[in-house]
DNA sequence: CAGGTC
DNA sequence: GCTGG
């Protein structure tokens, strides 16, 4: 029995291992979420507003949600988006809790991803535990595209902010939510206009203008309707093909990546993005240069054959992900992703304090001598990644920064 | 310097 | 080679 236009909190059930909100919406996937009122996640998404709430301490099993629906809606509104669900006079039922599980992704069962990625890789098995509930979203693929077009020598700060500017320009607005304006975000025609371009570099979106500018006219114009939505994935996810998935991936994946090569300003990178989180081809293993770190640090590239991040480089890489982590890497990937972050940096100190207090305890409780010197250990350990941390500066840390930063291991 | 592309 | 957090 939810009601239309003043929503009240609902429940979604799914847990915490399932679904991290913090992390999953933080990690340069989705760029249009804001986060209001300290611990509200607010975003339109089909025609309304969404707010999102998750209690780690208070309720671990479940997401609040709330929508907002524009003042002026009809309720026939809600059965023509597409699946909508039937409305009946007034006692209203809306499609929202569907539509979060399919945009949240919700049916694989990531515990258990989890634990066969920790199984087959000892790297993983080390970084995942502080990056539970990384989910790869399925969003709206033309958003996904928009998105990563304007990600090329970028951060996500500025990608959300761009992304943010051309709603406000080109999306309708659906309603306020916290005093805050939220608009829908633009279709691919609204888009294919002549002045397009140059609107967007006042806009500061700098060379990724024109290449949006020529992409929406080629989504919109040129190619038939709902070419973008027929690049998907529409194979049932099934978790026992993982062992024989060729190294390249699926046909329908090196389809859908081919064919978005073709656009103005997509890349293999951006394509893959595009693949893994518009298009739901799992086995999509975007590589850019956190990857690249990554796995230079951890998996032994960057020598010989591959000492830069060529063609070559970029595909071997992703063949040695899918090798390791099956038809989902792309979802290991972005788990690891997220642990390479400096916005969640701060993560690989907090908790190992609580570790070290834990230690503590068992030591006064036991007063074995043994046990003592594994806690001095783990505190060498402790300083050492702290002052590695020290110059973190987007999350308002109050040490002083020293002169250069040292790439963490 | 930032989730690359032409 | 665009641009700003």
């Amino acid at each position: 029995m939810n009601s239309i236009r003043t929503g009240e909190w609902q429940k979604l059930a799914v847990s915490l291992a399932e679904l991290s909100l913090d992390t999953t919406l933080r990690c340069g996937q989705s760029f249009r979420w804001k986060k209001l009122n300290e611990d509200e996640w607010t975003c339109s998404l089909r025609g309304r507003v969404i707010s999102l709430k998750q209690d780690p301490k208070q309720d671990p099993n479940h997401v609040l949600y709330k929508v907002t629906w524009p003042s002026n809606s009809p309720l026939t509104k809600l059965s023509s988006s597409g699946k909508g669900v039937k409305v009946e006079d007034d006692s209203t039922k809306d499609d929202t809790e569907a539509l979060l599980r399919h945009y949240f992704n919700l049916e694989p069962n990531l515990t258990e991803l989890y634990e066969r990625w920790s199984m087959a890789d000892p790297n993983f098995k080390k970084r995942a535990p502080k990056f539970t509930g990384v989910r790869i979203l399925k969003q709206d693929a033309w958003e996904a595209l928009v998105g990563f077009i304007c990600s090329s020598n970028n951060n996500i700060a500025r990608i959300s902010q761009m992304v943010n500017n051309l709603c406000l320009s080109y999306g309708p607005l659906i309603g306020h939510v916290h005093d805050q304006p939220f608009h829908d975000f633009p279709t691919p025609e609204s888009l294919a206009g002549p002045e397009v371009e140059s609107q967007l570099r006042k806009l500061g979106f700098g060379y990724r203008a024109k290449y949006l500018a020529r992409t929406a006219v080629i989504v919109s114009k040129e190619k038939p309707e709902n070419w973008l939505e027929s690049l998907s994935n529409t194979e049932p996810f099934d978790e026992t093909e993982w062992k024989t998935l060729k190294p390249g991936g699926r046909p329908g994946y090196r389809k859908s990546h081919e064919e978005l090569l073709a656009l103005q300003g997509v890349g293999p990178k951006v394509a893959d993005c595009v693949c893994l989180m518009g298009l739901g081809w799992g086995e999509s293993v975007p590589v850019d240069t956190h990857v690249w770190q990554i796995a230079q640090r951890d998996y032994k590239f960057g020598k010989g054959k591959h000492k830069s991040l060529t063609k070559a480089t970029y595909d071997a890489i992703g063949n040695h992900f899918r090798l390791l982590w099956g038809e989902e890497a792309g979802w290991a990937h972005s788990v690891l992703f997220a642990a390479d972050l400096r916005t969640f940096a701060i993560r690989l100190t907090e908790k190992t304090e609580v570790q070290e207090e834990l230690q503590i305890k068992a030591e006064s409780e036991d007063g074995v001598i043994v046990q003592a010197t594994t806690v001095v250990k783990k505190r060498e350990a402790i300083r050492e990644e702290t002052i590695k941390e020290e110059t973190t500066d987007d999350l308002n840390v109050v040490f002083s920064t020293t002169a250069k930063r040292t790439r963490r291991r």
